[in-house]
DNA sequence: CGGCAGTTTGACAAGTCTCAATGGGGGTGG
DNA sequence: CCACCCCCATTGAGACTTGTCAAACTGCCG
């Protein structure tokens, strides 16, 4: 498949049909492609913020702290729009869980296209929002949940994503590894297999090879999320 | 003062200029006001995510979680944009640190303006990323940082947004409580108390009174943050 | 000056991390 | 197609950081 294919597909699924020509042409003509491995460095550059669409496969936002210690800042899969910081205090690198294919754009000219476009800019402001929100939420999780509580919120959010549902159940698989969920956690591996051990002792959940998951028990797995009940 | 005042304050510090006469009414028609005093919650509305401009004072965003825990997802200051979420796994709710002028709009009316105008549209979308980039490093110190860590890094954030320098010390005054501060950083109002005393027996700071903070050694303070080193 | 709320300090408990060993899945090569 | 091997996941024991409970202290406000 070739780069033009790719910018059709990321058109398709993330622009909004109503774009005109003139913003479309020069969207393509700034628009970058990866198409890596699972394991791989999808972008390597310096210099500025780029904003990031996930066409297919799934990645991990890493930001390096000091001791070589990471700390997983979000997942991201198929449909999803993210930026790639400058670093800040911290580094930031994206990593392909997945075979992935990305488009990429510079986010200041990006935005300076957008901003031309209602539409656009309607969408890109939606979907920052709405990184902001999941990151809030997370923030929650990180800074008020024990170990019980981070995974079992962390597994309720990815099967809202990627869970297909059969009679109850809801069943997935996880594209990523038990130190990747630790280190969006902040948990150790240990810790996030002990917690999988007692989800499945509690009958909430089964587990098949390494990846695959079925929650047995949605709602009582919510429970432990520790999420305000949205009644209080 | 009156609520015509507060709108002419808003959009001289927080509007670009060249607004047209056209859309700074409309936006004035929609804008809502708060002046409220320290500890009271200046916005009762439901049901819709409004964008809060921090005219004067400081405010937290509060997360609730089960069992009455509270994260403190973000403090702002006075010239700060803030959106106040709907609530999505958990209820969200704003207070003010000290007394507060603020001003405040339905985030999708807001937006739907912006957007026709593209200097507007601009600021808010880098306001946005911006709060998105803070979430970020607010998401690695709860998650990858021990106590001393996140408090010395929490500092020098603060210091940078507040202090003001003296021969080489930074000195402010914090807005928020012990409380508050371990709110934030996942930790309890002890443990924040005793990371305050080594870092003070350390020789990096001191203290004077509840509020008063000097440091003494910002680069010794950094350097115990855990933040990567730019050059590595 | 007195009282109260917020802060500091101390002792102990608990949860998570660290270190270590075992187990199992899944990919590779024969 | 099967067997092997390596890497990831699981399980266990002990250490350590942080949380919990309690008491003393001190700014701050009336």
């Amino acid at each position: 498949m070739t780069a033009p294919d790719l910018f059709d597909r990321f058109a398709k699924s993330s622009l909004s049909p109503d774009i005109s020509d003139a913003t479309r042409l020069r969207l393509q003509a700034m628009a970058r492609y990866a198409r890596v491995q699972a394991g791989d460095v999808p972008i390597i550059e310096e210099g500025s913020e780029l904003l990031v669409f996930v066409i297919s496969g799934s990645v991990k936002l890493v930001a390096q702290a000091s001791q070589g210690r990471e700390q997983v800042v979000a997942f991201h899969f198929a449909g999803d729009l993210l930026t790639l910081p400058v670093h800040l205090a911290h580094a930031y690198t994206l990593y392909a869980l997945e075979d992935c294919e990305l488009v990429y754009f510079p986010a200041s000219q990006f935005f300076k296209l957008a901003v031309t476009e209602q539409g656009m800019a309607n969408d890109i402001l939606d979907r920052a929002m709405g990184a902001l929100a999941r990151c809030h939420e997370k923030t929650i999780s990180l800074g008020r949940k024990n170990a019980q509580e981070k995974l079992a919120s962390f597994l309720v959010t990815i099967a809202a994503r990627l869970g297909s549902s059969e009679d109850g159940a809801s069943v997935f698989e996880l594209p990523m590894s038990r130190r990747d969920i630790g280190d969006s956690l902040g948990l150790t591996i240990e810790t996030v297999s002990r917690q999988f051990s007692e989800l499945r002792e509690l009958g909430l959940l089964e587990t098949s090879g390494r990846s695959g998951v079925r929650l047995l028990d949605p709602a009582g797995l919510e429970a432990r999320a520790g999420h305000l009940a949205p009644a209080d």
